[in-house]
DNA sequence: CTGAAAGCGCTAACAC
DNA sequence: GTGTTAGCGCTTTCAG
C-alpha cells in the first residue's frame, strides 16, 4: 500500500482512502491512486483491513457432508445470495461428528467473521456457548425442530415425516417398513422418522420391520437394506426411506425384481432430489427447497448486517411439499 | 489474549506460546494458560495471528458452480484431505464468468491464503497475473488440457471426448447427434465436444445434427433438446450429450416414447454420476473421480507447504473410465 | 480534502 | 523459561 501512495505521489492514507472510494477524497486523486495500484498489481490485504474492524466480512458456513446433494444445493443458495456483496463464505464440515463440528465452528469465529450459517438445532453445550458468545448473526438452518438459538431458517422434520405418513395411510397403505441411515448422527432423519411412527402409531397401524443403517446414505445401501426388508416382510405395501437416495436404490431392486411401484409397494423418500424423480412418478417425496433456504439464511444475515435488530426470533419455515407421483393415482393395496 | 494471561497470572507472551504449545514454555504454564483460556471461553483471532506471518492459513478455492454435482465432490474431497490440519477453505462461485472469476481470485487472494485451487486452464490474462503473483502454491483442477501454471491434477477433456467416441465407432455406431449444454462458457465442455469432433472426423463419420444451449445443463433441458433432436434427425443411433444430467433428461424421454436404449439409440453422457447410474446401463457415460481430484489437489497443496519444491510442473491425471452400460452387449444398430 | 499518529491482536526477535 | 519491544498492513481518529 506504501507502494501504492508514493507510486501516486500521496500519503498512504490517502491511497487507501483512493482504494476504498471513501466520500472525503478528491476525484483526482481517486483516479490516480487506482490508477497506480493496477500498475503495480496491489491486491489489498483483508486480514490487516479486518483487524482494524470487530469482524471480517468472512461469513462462516457448517454444514455435516458435502457429498448429499442437499448440502451442495445449500452452498449454492447461499453463495447466490452472497454474490456480490463482498462476504467470502469460509466452511467446515462436520460430518455429523459433534466434535469436529466443535472445533471447526471455533476455528471459523476466529476469523472474526460478520456471521454465521449452522446446520441444525442440535448443539452440545459448548458449541453452543461458543456460538453464543461470539455475539453475530447466527442462522441455523435446515431445522426449526429445537433451540433456536438467534435464527432459524428451514423446516420441522418431525412434522414432515408425520405428514406424509398421514398421508400415505390415507391412501389406504397399511403395511409399513422404514429403512433408514445414518439416524443416529443425521438428527433430521431421525426427527422425520419419529414423526412417521407418530404417524402410524395415531392410526394405529404397527410398523411390519425396520433396518437400519449407520453409514452415510446412498443408493447401493438403500438397494441392500430393501432387499433385506423385502425378504423380512414380502408384503410390505410401502416403505418409508430416510431420504430420496436410498429409496433411488430401491426402486432399482424394484424394477430388476419386477416388483410393481407403486402400485403394490409405494417407495417413499425425501427431498424431492433429481434422482428420485428422474424415474418419474416412482417415488414419492417431499420436496424442500435447499437452494432457497440457504438463500433466505444468507439474505437474513446480510439484512442483519445493514440494520442490527434485537428482537427477533425468526423461524422462516419452508415448507416441504408433498409429491406422491403416480401414487396419486395408484390403486389401493388389497383392493 | 491480554484477559487470558492476568488470569493466568503470566505475561501475553507466555499465554500465547502456551495456547499454541510452543516447545519454549514450561509445561505448568501450559496448563495454567489453557485451563485460563477455557475459563474465560477465549477464542483466538486468526486475523491477527496471520497478519504476523506472510500467509494464512486459509485456502482459496474458486469453482464455477455448486448446483452441479461433480463441483459439490470436487469441494468434498478437498475437505477431506484438508480436514485436521488446520486449513479452512476459503471459498467463491464463478458462474463460469470470466470477470465474475477474476473479482473472486482477487478477493481470496486478499486474504493471503496459504494455497489456491481454480478450476481450469482457461484464464484471462489478468486473472493469470493476479494467480502468478500471489505466488504460493497454485492448484489448477478437472482440466490437464491448456497452460499450467504451477500443478493441474484432472484429465485431459478433449482426450476424454475423442476416446468415448472412438469407442462408439468401434461399437458400430454411425448416425451421431451433439446435445450439449453452456459450451461457450464451460470450456471443459466445449473441449469434450472438441475430441468428439475430432474422433468422427478421423473416422469420416458425418455429425448428423447438434443442439446447444447458452443455459446451465439440466435434466430437463436434456429432455427438451433431445425431443428436437430425434425430430430433425429420427434416425440416430447415437447421442453424446456434454455430461450426464442432460443425458438423463433424454432417457426420461426416451423411456416416454419408447424408444429402445441402447440398442436402437445410445446416450451417452459425462462424469458418471449417480444420475445416470441410477438407470442401470442404460446412459453410457465417462467416469470421472472428483472427489480423488479434490482430495488429491488438497494434497498437493499440503505437501508444498511443508516442503516447498521448485522444480514440479506437475499434471497428475486422474484418466475417466468408460462405461459402456448396456451398449456392451448392444445390437450392432442397423443388423 | 489530506496527512500524521495511534492501534487493531498477535507473534518473532531479542533481552533477561 | 519468560518478558519486553517492535511491527505485521491497514484504518480510525484527529489536526491541519
Amino acid at each position: 500500500m506504501k507502494d501504492v501512495a508514493s507510486a501516486a505521489g500521496v500519503s498512504t492514507m490517502t491511497a487507501s482512502r483512493g482504494l476504498r472510494g471513501a466520500d472525503d477524497v478528491s476525484e483526482a486523486n481517486i483516479q490516480k491512486v487506482r490508477q497506480a495500484a493496477k500498475e503495480i498489481g496491489y491486491v489489498g490485504n483483508h486480514l490487516a483491513a479486518s483487524l482494524t474492524k470487530p469482524r471480517s466480512n468472512l461469513i462462516g458456513v457448517v454444514l455435516p457432508n458435502l457429498t448429499n446433494v442437499v448440502f451442495a444445493h445449500v452452498m449454492s443458495g447461499i453463495t447466490q445470495a452472497l454474490e456480490g456483496k463482498g462476504y467470502q463464505p469460509v466452511f467446515g464440515v462436520t460430518d455429523y461428528d459433534p466434535e469436529k463440528e466443535y472445533e471447526v465452528v471455533k476455528n471459523i469465529l476466529s476469523w472474526r467473521p460478520a456471521g454465521m450459517i449452522v446446520t441444525g438445532t442440535n448443539f452440545p453445550d459448548h458449541t453452543r456457548l461458543v456460538l453464543k458468545q461470539a455475539d453475530i448473526p447466527l442462522i441455523q438452518i435446515m431445522d426449526t425442530d429445537g433451540e433456536v438459538i438467534d435464527s432459524a431458517v428451514g423446516f420441522s422434520h418431525e412434522k414432515a415425516g408425520y405428514d406424509m405418513t398421514k398421508t400415505l395411510i390415507a391412501r389406504g397403505r397399511k403395511k409399513f417398513g422404514f429403512i433408514g441411515c445414518n439416524l443416529e448422527r443425521d438428527f433430521r432423519a431421525a426427527k422425520r422418522h419419529a414423526g412417521f411412527l407418530r404417524a402410524l402409531n395415531e392410526a394405529g397401524i404397527p410398523l411390519k420391520c425396520e433396518f437400519l443403517d449407520n453409514e452415510v446414505s446412498s443408493v447401493s445401501i438403500g438397494r441392500t437394506l430393501a432387499v433385506q426388508a423385502l425378504e423380512t416382510a414380502p408384503d410390505l405395501d410401502c416403505i418409508y426411506f430416510s431420504n430420496d437416495d436410498i429409496a433411488a436404490g430401491a426402486l432399482c431392486h424394484c424394477i430388476d425384481a419386477n416388483i410393481a411401484v407403486p402400485d403394490k409397494l409405494a417407495l417413499v423418500g425425501f427431498n424431492g432430489m433429481d434422482i428420485a424423480r428422474s424415474f418419474p412418478g416412482k417415488i414419492a417425496t417431499s420436496v424442500t427447497d435447499r437452494t432457497a433456504i440457504g438463500a433466505a439464511a444468507a439474505s437474513l444475515l446480510l439484512e442483519r448486517f445493514s440494520s442490527p435488530v434485537l428482537e427477533h426470533e425468526d423461524r422462516i419455515i419452508f415448507e416441504p411439499e408433498i409429491d406422491l407421483g403416480d401414487l396419486e393415482k395408484a390403486i389401493e393395496p388389497g383392493s
